[in-house]
DNA sequence: GTGAAAGCGCTAACAC
DNA sequence: GTGTTAGCGCTTTCAC
């Protein structure tokens, strides 16, 4: 671990550190000479700027930080997450970013987590996933008056910049396609009750119902942690209803396996007996038996627009509003029965 | 932002920036009061140390440094991602440090990222994931005698830092299996092949083979990207050989998802005309129809144990061999059909 | 036990 | 165009 620094250079170069500083920051007036002095004593030496000197000067990190939220590790034991952080390097690497991750425990230990990087000057801008309804995080932020980017958005707070899919729609679009097959006693499974997002996917399925004039009951709405393991006996009380339902609109995918799964075990054929729609389109969505019919929320593209609004907010750009809203699609498969003859 | 630093700490508890600064660090000797006075100017102005500061002195940053390899975006879309990474930060916030992430589009660019975070002191230690035969990274941090662990074997250098399976042994294991179920034409499907892990499960497949005397032929062995949409027209090729497999070792349980949905697409049946192995048993392994026989290779542990040798390292603990190779264990579900009668 | 002073590696006025 | 100087916020001798 040799430590070459500014000095070395231009102790090499035969000009002052200055100089040398100029040359990495491309100032614009500098001698041709001198850049190629610089230059080759840099190559010699092997210097890379030290980050951390860099910063505390220019007070930039060229970094975004990014939380976890652990104890939702329902949420992250998803392939949704390996996704949008695809999504969030693609761009910010492409604009010379970095991630700085940490996982937290529960509200409280986001909250220190956030603000020991913000306020430890580590990081430029914040990006927050999964809001929650009265989420103390984003209080935080704003009194500080920090950048920072939703994935998802802020009941609270509508002016935040946020990207986001539009829930209440794509649930609609996901209910309104199983009441187009001719189905109508359609249940509903959530996800965590405190994030926004699954208030905004029941908001959809009730909507569809109500336009529709079908029939909604609290009995086939079903509260689920994300993690499959849980909850599933749920599942066989609603099938056990005198009027149960012959379809579900399920908010991920990886509970939808999970209750095929479940299903399947009871002895129901899907989608013969039990009609299922997703939501994410993961990969093994598609691989599945049967393939499954979900919405297609463009998962990578949040996690790119999400860090692209960021830097563009962190280099002053001014604020567009398209991909503000990544658009979904419902990606039609197999786990859907149709009571439609044509 | 407001930006309170050590010294209105200091001009407030009437003390100098040093004696702050030894408050921070628990200096043994430092009277009670002043602690006390301390602390409670700390809490007062809301301060937080700039680590920016902190770490051009220190010259530690309490940060672990990941390069993903973006062109095997085949290996991120797989949800071994997101379990290797909770798995990481899972120690490593319990012992404060932080995961600073990038990617990288191929060798020569996670060469230059990874020199980048090392040499710009971003980073106390890096994890590098899925070594390559001849390795460039691995011989350029070995030069920088930089500390580092890697996720796997590195073939040159036995004696490097590694937290690994036995893949080996786990390949041999799961082939095994599926002899001992009377499978006499077993075929193999690998991942990438310049990844050493590759190679490893490919041994082991030939391992358990040879030691059975059961026939190899080159033709039951295919080599797929990791992503399912390619290659398996391959799959056919081998499906209409006169003496084709009966099973198949699949090196990850991604590819094992796809090659199955493209049997059934051409009629056949799971298990009953064609068996299946898989490795990494991921979430959706066992939720999957049928729910697939995979060997679970301890992911979250593998990051894990990552993260817990390079810290321990970091700190100059002596490295424990134990938790070095992450024990795996064979799944058996219901994607393997037995031609043994009980 | 505590303070003063130097310095980590860099940038940014300000001179010339 | 380039050098000199000061200073970012912190730790760490070295005094006392």
């Amino acid at each position: 671990m040799p430590s070459v620094t500014i000095k070395d250079v231009a102790r090499l170069a035969g000009v002052s550190p200055s100089t040398v500083s100029r040359v990495i920051s491309n100032h614009p007036r500098i001698s041709v000479a001198t850049v190629k002095k610089v230059r080759e004593a840099m190559e010699t030496l092997g210097y890379h700027p030290n980050m951390m000197a860099k910063s505390l000067v220019s007070k930039s990190t060229k970094t975004l930080g990014l939380v976890l939220p652990r104890s939702a590790e329902e949420l992250f034991a998803n392939p949704f997450f390996s996704e949008v952080l695809r999504g969030m390097l693609a761009y910010a690497n492409q604009k010379q970013y970095d991630l700085l991750i940490s996982s937290a425990n529960n509200q409280q230990d986001e909250l220190e987590t956030v603000t020991r990087m913000v306020l430890g000057r580590r990081v430029d801008g914040m990006i927050l996933m999964a809001p929650r309804k009265a989420d103390p995080t984003v209080e935080k932020l704003l009194e500080l008056d920090f950048p920072f980017v939703l994935l998802g958005r802020s009941l609270e707070h509508p002016n935040v910049l946020a990207v986001n899919n539009d829930n209440i729609k794509a649930s609609f679009d996901a209910t309104q396609h199983l009441i187009d097959q001719g189905h109508t006693r359609i249940g509903f499974v959530s996800g965590p009750p405190d994030l926004v997002v699954s208030e905004d996917r029941l908001k959809g399925y009730q909507w569809a119902l109500s336009k529709a004039g079908l029939p909604m009951r609290d009995e086939w709405v079903m509260e689920s942690d994300i993690l499959p393991k849980n909850g599933f006996h749920a599942v066989s009380m609603v099938m056990n209803l005198p009027d149960r339902p012959t379809a579900f609109v399920v908010s991920d995918d990886v509970i939808a396996f999970g209750m095929i799964r479940e299903l399947v075990g009871a002895g129901y054929q899907i989608p013969e007996d039990v009609s299922v729609v997703g939501f994410n389109n993961i990969v093994l969505s598609e691989l599945s038996n049967p393939p499954m019919t979900t919405v297609d929320i463009g998962i990578y593209h949040l996690g790119y627009q999400a860090a692209q609004h960021l830097i563009r907010k962190l280099q002053g750009e001014e604020i567009l509003q398209t991909g503000l809203t990544v658009p979904h699609r419902l990606v039609i498969r197999q786990s859907v029965r149709s009571f439609i003859r044509r």
